[in-house]
DNA sequence: CAGAATTTGGAATGTTCATTCTATTTTCAA
DNA sequence: TTGAAAATAGAATGAACATTCCAAATTCTG
């Protein structure tokens, strides 16, 4: 008895960790596994949504089973029970809508390292990992509608405003720089000069606004944002949350989630938009 | 008993049936709602994911209520507690698996082949390959030494100057902004009032200065950086390569490779390269 | 300013769930 | 065919959990 749940099948083997690795021995030892263990393995893998997300009775009613025969498939494929089994199917849901969150898993236990060693390089790989992350998950978020209509906003507009401070001010620099490089008229707002009020003075309907920020939104981009809107200056915003104080009143808003804290972000899903934006902007003829 | 369940909160609203619904109807009425459910809802609409997959406990755990705000969060919606909603957040998960990004990504790239013209989401799934690119090569030539060399000049400067103009002013201003937030002395020189030359006046052998340029290099800035070299100030050069104006007289050269030109640059890679010198510094424990 | 109504924190409750245990059945070897 | 070993079913157990409840605090209202 003793014996049993130290040597038994649980200590035998190390459980895979990641889903594919999971999927791969199953499929293996498949052939080898008594009958009912058997009917598992092929419930798993044919139906992995709902072990990830339906309780053990679920799973071995729908398998035909009893309870105990799912725990013993776990046990038998090194995890200590059902429930870290399921930890497993469920990160392939996890991975399949947000990249962003395996690329947090990994990025964590990269800093454990690099905090031991205060290494250099895996700072930059955390960044560059971060930066990747945020890019995916700006493509799967952006729709061809909001780039459309975004453009349609901007095409018509006299003069482009444009309003970033604090940690989005690269953005709306660069979104600056990009736009007067293609010929459109631009101000940027940065309050140089003392006074960002006047320089948002002359903007009118004609006109168009992009707003840029992100937590913790900048004091003076929340003031002047809604006193343009209420101007009636169509606005764009493209900004962390649909909470926002940039978000309403705005004609269109653009969404980036999982944006770090401002001394952690690398900026590259609002650089790339903005970016997509200018350039989609020329390309549709004005 | 029986009209608590007739006349209850429950009862006053039907729940949203699929995410986008919930999440609308979060979005409105966030406003309107009491401070702990707005704490509530702010959570639930920045980490769906969470949402959908931990318990009561860790989702109260994080958003810093207790377990019981959480149902009430639940009951205001219309569900008849937590796990009711939690449905709606995991739909989102099995309906999110199918479509990768990486299969999105691809189509893209043969949408762009046939034209690039007028497709705006195209456009961005370009741009969005390009930086993911350029962070990979970054992360292949950076090395420890350079890193870590770069960190050695960094550390013991006064103040810390920042040269980037034109398209490569975003990378400044932001490496200025990070530096900042971190307790660093920085002098940005960004020309405004007149003289680049009058802000960088005070630099000296006790300062340190980053200079950021590609081509085409910026004049200001390939004047004024000889300048400062002459003077003693330890440099480092970011740019695309070593033939540039800024690599001559640097202490360290950081190339950046197959950067487009300026007004198709997405910027993602000197960005998180200057980001990680910025957080790499200041773990380095100044 | 007083009273009512709402909101909140935190403990108590009762349910659901994964896991374990044991008697029984099945399988295999001699 | 018989004995031993493995596998299985189903109930028992104990832990984890969502939910409820109530007193305290806070916010509205007259």
């Amino acid at each position: 008895m003793i014996h049993e749940s130290a040597a038994g099948p649980a200590a035998t083997i190390q459980p895979p960790g990641d889903y594919e690795a999971l999927r791969a021995a199953i499929a293996q030892r498949h052939g080898a596994l008594p009958g009912r263990l058997q009917q598992v393995a092929e419930f798993t893998l044919d139906h992995p949504t709902d072990v990830a997300l339906a309780t053990v009775a679920e799973v071995a009613q729908r398998t035909g089973v009893q309870p105990s025969a799912i725990v013993r498939f776990a046990r038998a494929f090194g995890f200590n029970g059902f429930t870290e089994m399921q930890q497993v199917f469920r990160s392939r849901l996890v991975a399949g809508v947000a990249p962003s969150y395996k690329a947090r898993l990994a990025r964590m236990k990269r800093d454990e390292a690099s905090i031991l060693g205060r290494r250099p390089l895996a700072v930059l790989g955390r960044f560059v990992a971060d930066a990747h992350s945020a890019l995916d998950s700006l493509l799967q978020s952006a729709t061809e509608q909001d780039l459309e209509a975004a453009i349609a906003i901007l095409a018509p507009a006299r003069d482009i405003y444009l309003l970033g401070l604090g940690g989005s001010y690269p953005v709306a620099a660069h979104l600056a720089y990009v736009l007067r490089k293609l010929g459109r008229r631009v101000v940027l707002l940065d309050g140089i000069g003392g006074g960002i009020g006047e320089q948002s003075h002359a903007a009118t309907a004609q006109d168009a606004l992009v707003a840029i920020s992100f937590r913790s939104y900048y004091p003076d981009t929340v003031r002047l944002f809604p006193e343009l809107v209420a101007r009636g200056v169509p606005a764009i915003a493209i900004t962390d949350s649909l909470l926002s104080p940039i978000a309403t009143g705005a004609r269109l808003v653009f969404e980036l989630q999982d944006m770090p804290e401002a001394a952690m972000r690398t900026l590259a899903a609002p650089l790339c938009l903005v970016q997509a934006l200018a350039i989609g902007l020329d390309l549709a003829g004005d």
